[in-house]
DNA sequence: GCCGTTTTCGGCCCGACTGTTTTCAGTCG
């Protein structure tokens, strides 16, 4: 989510609470949350929207006021109502919600009877006996907030996705192994949906004997705590401190079920409001006539979509944006899939900071079906890394020409070459013309401000051997910030250059991350979906990669690896500037707005 | 405050769980 979706989210958000406290209405709460959580899902940056002429009314769940709200805070930083609204709270209220358990009404109990108004506060409050003299404030409530408060200073935030997916995996496994009655079992929620970061692991299973399925996952060795257990449901924090919610049902509720637990709180609310219209209610158990009171099954999630009208939705889609009223009218787009990519061209070998030989990878990239693949190891500015000088590099480019009649695939030259801080290359031009593709990457200097940053890597854009940008904005998740550049600036400089920009499949990049992703395709920039493999193992994660573009709408038509090997030949073959020309040529689907822009029925486009 | 293939007024998602209650409010997803 862009940072001032975020922002505005978090002030509508604020805004409902507050009412909330108030005792105002809670349909206009309700509003208030639904656009908070529809912008929260956005791919795009309402800021730029409204820039390029947007009518936000467009966007599902924002009317005139919210709208309003949202010009007044881009043009003078301020929404009036929101202040105006802050005014008559103590300050600080707010920051008692995020002690989980802690809502609007808790809050202002706490604020309004004790004067406490900070987190500090409430736990020298509980210490000294002073919420327990408030109504309806039991041992076990004070226990929970206390605990919550504790948790709060201890346990980590939402963990990259990466991590946690192997984590989901292995208690899947452990599952499976200890109980042989389990028919279906996967990740629903956040990890269903690919986000980049998870806050907790959903999983959602069929047995005939759901009970000993939540039974076992109580027992596994991992589970540090369990917070609940019943027959069908369980929920246990495991090691490192994240949570796993398990819920199992019949066979014949599974559709219903992963529906309801994939989906993000606002998608599932449009599916419902969309199936009472139709005199249809939903629960995670199945689809009731309104009318008859007829609940119908549904074993698969295709045919539960399929019995509402819908194209089956794509979980990296359920956001509550656009997808509902585009899956009625049969318009999603088919999202790029693995099997549609034909090669990958970022690999390491031995040769740099690889583990693996050249021959071990190729290998293991041959055994992935694809037709070609670029051998990119570290230039020699990476002393760190191994690079390579131009003799190593020179020496490696005939091997490689050599390797070539033993395999398959066409095995492409190539590097990984070092943006200089001032943005020239790390290998002198003629060397660079010897190779058939180069991933150009910052992996220093990255402290730079964003104009310094954004000139230097146009200048390699600039570049006539420049094939890609690598990791563009050289973020590690969770450990290492993004640089600052002007994404707007470089995405029309690679579009004017024909330089394509990578979609790093590592789980520790995800770069470009998906609401760029999803910017460069609006733009027509070309997407290279590369593993950035150091392993042979490392192939796998093109599968990060891959839900990176689909969270970002994109067709196959919008990755230039999708191409067969002869159109990626004729990319590279030609002259930089017309590259571009080849690219839209030979995309099936042309870069389109659609996802934005798609207006609801009846309103003017 | 938002919204409309009955509607510009009168509706507005659904269920589970918890703890504190003698019938339900608050919170969460």
């Amino acid at each position: 989510m862009p940072d001032i979706n975020a922002e505005i989210a978090q002030i509508f958000e604020n805004m409902a609470s507050l009412l909330e406290m108030k005792g105002d209405s809670v349909f206009k709460i309700r509003a208030y949350q639904r656009a908070a959580r529809t912008i929260s899902g956005l791919a795009f940056s309402i800021e730029e929207a409204v820039r390029d002429g947007m009518d936000l009314r467009e966007i599902p769940g924002i009317g005139k006021a919210i709208s309003d709200k949202i010009h007044e805070l881009i043009q003078t930083g301020r929404v009036g109502a929101y202040e105006e609204l802050l005014a008559e709270f103590p300050d600080g209220v707010l920051t008692l919600m995020t002690i989980p358990g802690v809502g609007p009404k808790t809050a202002m109990r706490i604020a309004q009877e004790l004067g406490v108004t900070t987190i500090e506060g409430l736990e020298k409050a509980i210490e000294e006996g002073r919420l327990a003299r408030l109504p309806r404030m039991g041992e076990k409530v004070i226990e929970n907030i206390h605990r919550h408060i504790h948790s709060l200073r201890t346990k980590g935030q939402r963990l990259p996705i990466g991590p946690v997916l192997s984590l989901a995996e292995t208690i899947i496994a452990a599952l499976r192994e200890k109980c042989p009655h389990i028919g279906e079992l996967c990740p629903g929620g956040s990890l269903r949906r690919w986000e980049e970061t998870i806050g907790d692991i959903d999983l959602m299973g069929t047995s005939p004997h759901p009970e000993e399925v939540t039974h076992c996952l109580v027992s596994l060795p991992m589970v540090q705590e369990v917070l609940g257990h019943g027959p069908t449901k369980a929920s246990v924090v495991v090691y490192p401190g994240i949570q796993v919610d398990l819920r199992v049902v019949d066979a014949d509720s599974f559709g219903a079920l992963i529906a309801h637990f994939t989906g993000s709180q606002q998608h599932v609310i449009q599916l419902r409001d969309y199936a009472n219209s139709l005199g249809l209610s939903l629960n995670e158990y199945g689809i009731t006539n309104l009318e008859t009171g007829a609940v119908e099954k549904f074993a698969d999630e295709a045919s539960f979509y399929s019995r509402l009208g819908l194209q089956h939705i794509p979980p990296e889609l359920r956001l509550g944006t656009w997808e509902i009223e585009l899956a009625r009218e049969g318009q999603l787009p088919r999202l790029v899939e693995e099997a549609d990519l034909r090669g990958d061209l970022h690999l390491h070998s031995l040769w740099s900071d690889g583990r693996d030989s050249i021959e071990t990878m190729v290998e293991a990239v041959v055994a992935r079906g694809y037709e070609y693949m670029a051998l990119t190891d570290h230039s020699s500015g990476r002393g760190i890394a191994n690079g390579l000088s131009n003799e190593r590099l020179l020496e490696q480019i005939r091997l490689l020409r050599a390797l070539q009649s033993q395999y398959p695939i066409t095995i492409l030259c190539g590097s990984e070459v070092d943006i200089r801080a001032d943005g020239t290359l790390d290998y002198p031009d003629e060397l660079l013309a010897e190779l058939d593709v180069v991933v150009a990457s910052v992996h220093s200097a990255m402290g730079q401000d964003s104009q310094t940053m954004t000139e230097r890597i146009i200048r390699a854009m600039r570049h006539p051997a420049v094939t890609i940008i690598g990791h563009p904005s050289t973020r590690l998740l969770g450990r290492r910030e993004p640089v600052q550049f002007d994404l707007e600036a470089l995405l029309e400089a690679a579009r004017e250059t024909g330089t394509a920009m990578e979609i790093n499949a590592s789980p520790e990049r995800l770069d470009l991350k998906d609401v760029h992703a999803y910017r460069a395709r609006e733009m027509g920039v070309p997407l290279a979906i590369d593993s950035d493999s150091h392993h042979h193992n490392n192939v796998a994660q093109m599968r990060f990669g891959v839900a990176v573009a689909r969270r970002a709408w994109c067709e196959a038509g919008h990755i230039l690896n999708t191409r067969s090997r002869e159109q990626f030949l004729a990319f590279i073959r030609t002259p930089k500037p017309d590259r571009i020309k080849v690219f839209d040529a030979q995309a099936e689907v042309r870069a389109s707005r659609r996802a934005r822009v798609t207006p609801v029925p009846g309103s003017s486009a």
